[in-house]
DNA sequence: ATACCACATGGAGTTGACTCCAAGTCAAGG
DNA sequence: CCTTGACTTGGAGTCAACTCCATGTGGTAT
């Protein structure tokens, strides 16, 4: 696929894809100078917008990605890298961590804003009232 | 108080204090050309700590801070202001769906780092074996 | 051959939210 | 009187994540 393709197919800018390979975070291979994304590459990209979502930073996405793709590789050796897991562990640990904490306060926001509403239509009721 | 209190009360840096006060987010009296906070002041920095914890820009809080201001005055006029009121409304519910959409994607972002955790976690423990 | 694409590059500009700095003022302490 | 410390200002710098631009190349359509 050209970037193009990917581009409408994601709804991602080509000026962002070709941002994305810039920085290292997905780097599709050159045919002729122009950029070929494989089915790997849109699996990749596919994580990265997840990921996104998920309000991860590109560099967070970046050293999750490498850190599976390593273990992934070190899975079919006699050896895994234990080190590369362990640290990717904590990683994956510290992110639930900050998840947690982000779903606490998204309740709290929730019982704000109902407040807030609240509030708000005791003005347009009484509003109604003295027209 | 001084910016210096407020700055190790809240603990906000002084500058970003007086980031607040340049944009028109937070903008206390002055005395004598230095900065003295209200408790009026320490109320709304209160609010505007809390809806940065909750994902709002300093935009967004400043468009609800104000409107909200507004509401509660136009409240003990004869003939409160209705349009500031729907427009507020309006905002809280755009944010409230946002903030839904945030926590959908929460849950699915628990999943997932659930699942690379036991990925990870089995690596580990065929290392274990392996040793 | 010419026009028109989609692609390429390097580099500059943008936005939001700070963050840092140099230079200056002012009050209190030794 | 001099230093110290907390404050002031205007302006510049930083960071992430784009976003835009001028210029250039290579392939297809008329």
């Amino acid at each position: 696929m050209f970037i193009g393709d990917v581009s409408k197919q994601f709804n991602i800018p080509a000026d962002t894809l070709r941002y994305y390979d810039r920085i290292g975070l997905l780097s599709p291979r050159r045919q002729g100078g122009v950029r070929r994304y494989s089915e790997a590459d849109l699996n990749k990209l596919a994580a990265i917008a997840k990921m996104k979502k998920l309000m991860f930073s590109l560099n967070e996405i970046q050293i999750i990605l490498s850190a599976d793709a390593q273990i992934d590789k070190s899975l079919q050796q006699a050896s895994p890298d234990l080190s590369a897991a362990q640290a990717l562990l904590s990683q994956i640990r510290a992110k639930l961590r900050e998840v947690e904490a982000l779903a606490e306060n998204i309740k709290e926001v929730k019982r704000e804003l109902a407040r807030l509403a609240a509030k708000v239509k005791t003005v347009l009721e009484a509003g109604e009232y003295a027209e």
